[in-house]
DNA sequence: CTAGGGTTAG
């Protein structure tokens, strides 16, 4: 019945007009004269105000009118095809410009050039500017194609384009290189982005700030945060959207504590955050569990209104879950009216790194339930949080659907998760047997899951196995000759242990240095093992040796703890960097402030141990967290639920 | 034609 009623209003008799009485309500009279301006006026409008379906049905309307589309009607309906990449109506359009004669018209034709790149015809859109003699003198067509080339990514096409262009004498200006700087955006594409560095100023284009901060980017892109780093010095007018480029470049490498640096120089030149700015400075936030100053910036989200921004709320639950503020992660995802893929992934993810699976396949199924459309990441998240929980047919189920029901190729990051959850669960062999079928080639992540499945198994058989094929891939990391020689240990295998030994000697390899660090006064403290770089060293060592001498007295430390220190300072080691993270917080905090110690690898049982001792004997709470795990150590026991 | 942004194991 519903479907009846449908079909009698939606088709209209053949060569009669549509009904409805819209059509007729805003119907200009069939004739000559009727006028085009007001149509293009609003089609601008909603064109500006990127309401392109709109914009469409307006030009629809225009035509049904009798109006006929101009100069000015063509560029603002070919933008709203061209974003809502439509490329049949996109064509059509073409074929009405061709018809009202207007393909020459400069305005026009970069319109077209762009509407076919963004519709990823971009050889249509060479075709329309080999056609029009006029595109081989003006810039706007070469800047058009070039910035199509770029989005397309056709590195050399966009790169000969410009020769062309600087043969035949164009000018070049700042959206030319706008344009061409972005096709640079790989590592392997650094050097000729270095050129186009030198060309940019050569052309007198090297002080425009849009191309600097253009430029900066591209350096980031490129992986080369450093030299994004001298450009940003030598920038002597930064902007908010330099400073922002540098805090995202430093957010999307992980380096955390130079975002927190950086961003509180720009608070101290004048120059405002905005959304942008604290995107970058939230997601440093998670990596480096710094649970206060994400809280002021959260507050600052709530003055300067950005409460309803969803970049900005996304980055907000990944901080609260990533420093263990579930509940407060899961408020801000509550409260959020518009949740992406992007959020549900946080929120699982969030549930899974804390062990709490079942929620997180719970989120998951919630999701689905909202049809949203989970993508390659939101699989990632969920087949994680199975394998922590141990949820190993869920996970299995998951993988399945990934592939079947979602058609999702499962990269190299799916398979890792995989690896982990069938060897967590004891299934070495089938976790082995999975690589095998790969289709894609494994990365070093996947061998080194079933290599950690092999330690927690203590399979020396399997463990020597997947370590040869992970060396192959990833020779200098350390994480899994350490992995090995533990499995070794666990199997009381000396002979393992000293080989692996030896091979870490050969190759030049020594563990890295473990750090600590503390927030403080809206600053990350950091300490390396032996440390003496911070302003308060001379203070922290002092103290650090009065506590442990009158630790020693009280406590009747153990002989074998005062010989490892003895050890730790005559090696050259240096004093381990919990300590002395420990003893900056007792000198600058207040009492009866609970102190959260930050630790990027696992903390040793003699820093356990003093901590505890310490805790004792002055009465402070302490939280040790390991940063890259999550786990949770309070006073010396570890609450993570995750079975680790 | 036009510079900056959120989620993902080990």
């Amino acid at each position: 019945m519903l479907k009846q009623c449908v079909k009698k209003k939606s088709l209209p008799q053949r060569g009669q007009p549509p009904s409805t009485s819209t059509v007729e309500f805003f119907r200009i009279p069939a004739s000559p004269a009727a006028p085009t301006a007001p149509w293009n006026t609003r089609l601008r409008e909603l064109s500006k105000l990127s309401r392109f379906p709109e914009a469409l049905a307006l030009y629809r309307q225009m035509l049904r009118s009798g109006a006929s589309p101009n100069t000015f009607t063509f560029p603002f309906a070919l933008k709203s095809c061209g974003s809502l990449s439509l490329p049949a109506s996109g064509a059509q359009l073409h074929g009405h410009v061709l018809k009202a004669g207007c393909e020459a018209e400069p305005f026009v034709l970069t319109s077209l050039i762009s509407m076919y790149s963004q519709c990823s015809l971009i050889d249509d859109a060479r075709k329309v500017f080999d056609h029009c003699p006029q595109s081989r003198h003006l810039t706007v067509c070469y800047n058009a194609l070039l910035s199509g080339y770029t989005s397309n990514s056709r590195f050399s096409d966009a790169l000969s384009l410009f020769c062309r262009m600087r043969e035949m004498g164009v000018l070049v200006n700042a959206v030319t290189m706008l344009g061409l700087i972005p096709v640079c955006s790989l590592p392997v594409h650094l050097g000729v982005g270095m050129c186009l560095h030198c060309c940019s100023v050569k052309l007198g284009l090297g002080c425009e700030s849009s191309v600097g901060n253009c430029l900066l980017t591209m350096y980031v892109k490129c992986g080369s945060v450093e030299d994004a780093r001298v450009l940003f010095d030598s920038i002597s007018c930064k902007g908010l959207i330099t400073w922002n480029a540098m805090i995202s470049g430093y957010a999307q490498h992980g380096l955390a504590s130079h975002v927190l640096d950086l961003y509180r120089e720009m608070k101290s030149c004048g120059i405002r955050p905005d959304s942008v700015t604290l995107v970058g400075v939230l997601s440093s936030c998670s990596h480096l569990g710094a649970y206060h100053i994400g809280c002021q910036v959260e507050r600052q989200i709530e003055l300067s209104g950005f409460n309803s921004n969803p970049f900005l709320n996304n980055a907000l639950i990944n901080m609260y879950a990533r420093c263990g503020k579930l509940a407060k992660a899961r408020a801000v995802f509550d409260a959020m009216v518009e949740k992406t893929v992007v959020s549900w992934t946080a929120i699982i993810g969030g549930y899974g790194m804390h062990g709490q699976g079942e929620l997180a396949v719970e989120l998951f199924e919630e999701m689905l339930q909202a049809g949203i459309r989970p993508d390659g990441a939101a699989f990632v998240s969920v087949l994680s949080a199975c394998s922590h929980a141990g949820l190993t047919d869920e996970g299995l189920k998951y993988f399945y659907a990934m592939e079947k029901k979602y058609l999702l190729q499962p990269g190299p990051e799916h398979y890792s998760c995989m690896v982990d959850l069938l060897g967590r669960a004891g299934q070495l062999q089938k976790a082995l047997d999975l690589i095998h079928t790969m289709r894609v080639r494994p990365d070093g992540a996947v061998w080194g899951a079933l290599l950690g499945a092999c330690k927690i198994h203590k399979n020396v058989e399997f463990a020597e196995l997947a370590f040869e094929r992970v060396i192959e891939l990833e020779p200098a990391n350390i994480g899994y000759y350490v992995l090995l020689s533990n499995t070794y240990n666990e199997a009381n295998n000396m002979d393992g242990i000293l080989r692996v030994r030896v091979m870490m000697r050969e190759r030049k390899l020594k563990k890295e240095p473990g750090c600590s660090y503390i927030e403080h006064g809206g600053k990350v403290h950091l300490f390396l093992a032996g440390d003496r770089g911070h302003p308060q060293t001379i203070e922290i060592y002092r103290m650090l040796n009065e506590l442990e001498d009158w630790l020693k007295e009280i406590y009747n430390l153990d002989k074998n703890y005062l010989e490892r220190r003895d050890d730790e300072r005559l090696s050259g080691m240096g004093v381990h960097s919990e300590k002395l993270a420990i003893v900056f917080a007792l000198l600058n905090t207040k009492h009866g402030t609970e102190i959260v110690v930050i630790k990027n690898l696992r903390v040793c049982e003699d820093c356990h141990l003093f901590m505890k001792l310490v805790s004792k004997a002055v009465d402070r709470q302490f939280v040790i967290r390991d940063a890259t795990r999550f786990h949770h150590f309070e006073g010396g026991v570890c609450s993570c639920k995750d079975y680790w």
